[in-house]
DNA sequence: CGACACCTTGAAACCCCTCAACGACTGTGG
DNA sequence: CCACAGTCGTTGAGGGGTTTCAAGGTGTCG
């Protein structure tokens, strides 16, 4: 990814989606895609996007020429692994305030990392249909929630397709939001940054 | 993980356990534990486990040096998060029944592919409370919905902390399970058999 | 203007949780 | 030998969180 907000969902038979994760400039959209032959789930763009790609059989190159950009491919799936494992958590342990105040902590915290506009101020170009998607909730449901949370002065409903953060500290309080498992690690993480992959 | 059945969980603050995952001798317990520095989650054991260690700093060592054994790794990790998405999908799509039985479908098929003993007839050494925590259910009501399935003839209740599956088939036609996702894909997946990591 | 996407609200039904109690079994120690 | 604690499974009743169904509101765009 170099640019935009994606998510990657999956879609049941009966046609239901579910949002797996979100995809934001720095991250990739799993090696597993790569690995597993075809892809079993979908991309889609929540805004205007940019993004790269990485042929197949250029990986197994890339692992024999560059160990360090290998090690960094690895350490940015162990990055996306734990995210999927504190989606799991809120899925399985939290009721529906806590969910949403802790994604939506969580996309915050991924945005400004990733440098995206107006994150910092608070604003996620979401849907409460994407939410809901995402936590497992029905719309009409998440649109309550939300109304509970907008309450507290936390959230602001910025009209058609936006959601603004006003207390992002208020919000972090109410979702027990701890950010340490977005930061690389003390341990064998790569020192250097992640630069722009040198294929098309 | 060398013998044995092991899960990954996590705590929340009020005491509540979710699994996130289980362990089977043939897999790693990822990555992202070495990678983060420190282990925020904690492992279990179902049954007597034996399991081999890797030292942190061998990981940099063994990219650098074995980009084969590097790049299947990272097939190992990428078919773990593959198995967190499916986790994700059960909890965000699926009701009881539908949880339950794909659960019980991607153990059985794990353990049959990683030669444990009694699971190709079906004997899974699970706890109705470690599924309930697994499937983000109260051990009460996944009671109930394990009785459910047992009268339709797929499960057995063995008794003291084992699942019998009496008909594979048609638990996998009520959980729609589809083994695709464990095997390894066609594309970029490493030809050889998983060797013995050679590190104590 | 109509079509469309998104958000909002109300009411009834249902899934699931909590609380509570009981039975079966195992191992422990008096 | 028996009483005791501990783990696991089972069953009933009540309450609450969520879903579904249904309808209406707003804004944008062709």
């Amino acid at each position: 990814m170099l640019g935009g907000w994606c998510l990657r969902s999956r879609i049941s038979e009966d046609g239901q989606r579910q949002v797996v994760n979100f995809l934001l400039p720095g991250e990739t959209c799993g090696l597993f895609a790569i690995v597993f032959g075809r892809a079993e789930h979908e991309f889609s763009a929540l805004t205007d996007a940019q993004l790269a790609r990485v042929p197949v059989d250029r990986l197994s190159q890339l692992f024999a020429s560059s160990p360090r950009m290998a090690l960094l491919l690895t350490w940015l799936a162990a990055r996306d692994e734990r995210m999927l494992e504190e989606q799991i958590v809120r899925l399985g342990l939290k009721d529906s305030p806590h969910r949403l105040a802790h994604l939506l902590c969580e996309l915050q915290a991924r945005g400004e990392a990733a440098g995206l506009p107006g994150t910092d101020a608070g604003e996620l170009p979401l849907t409460q249909a994407v939410l809901a998607d995402t936590l497992g909730l029905s719309r009409v449901h998440l649109n309550r929630v939300f109304g509970e949370l907008a309450e507290t002065g936390a959230l602001d409903r910025n009209g058609d397709g936006r959601v603004r953060i006003t207390d992002a500290e208020h919000l972090r309080r109410i979702a027990h939001f701890d950010d340490r498992y977005l930061r690389r690690g003390p341990a064998a993480a790569p020192r250097e940054d992640i630069g722009r992959p040198d294929g098309d």
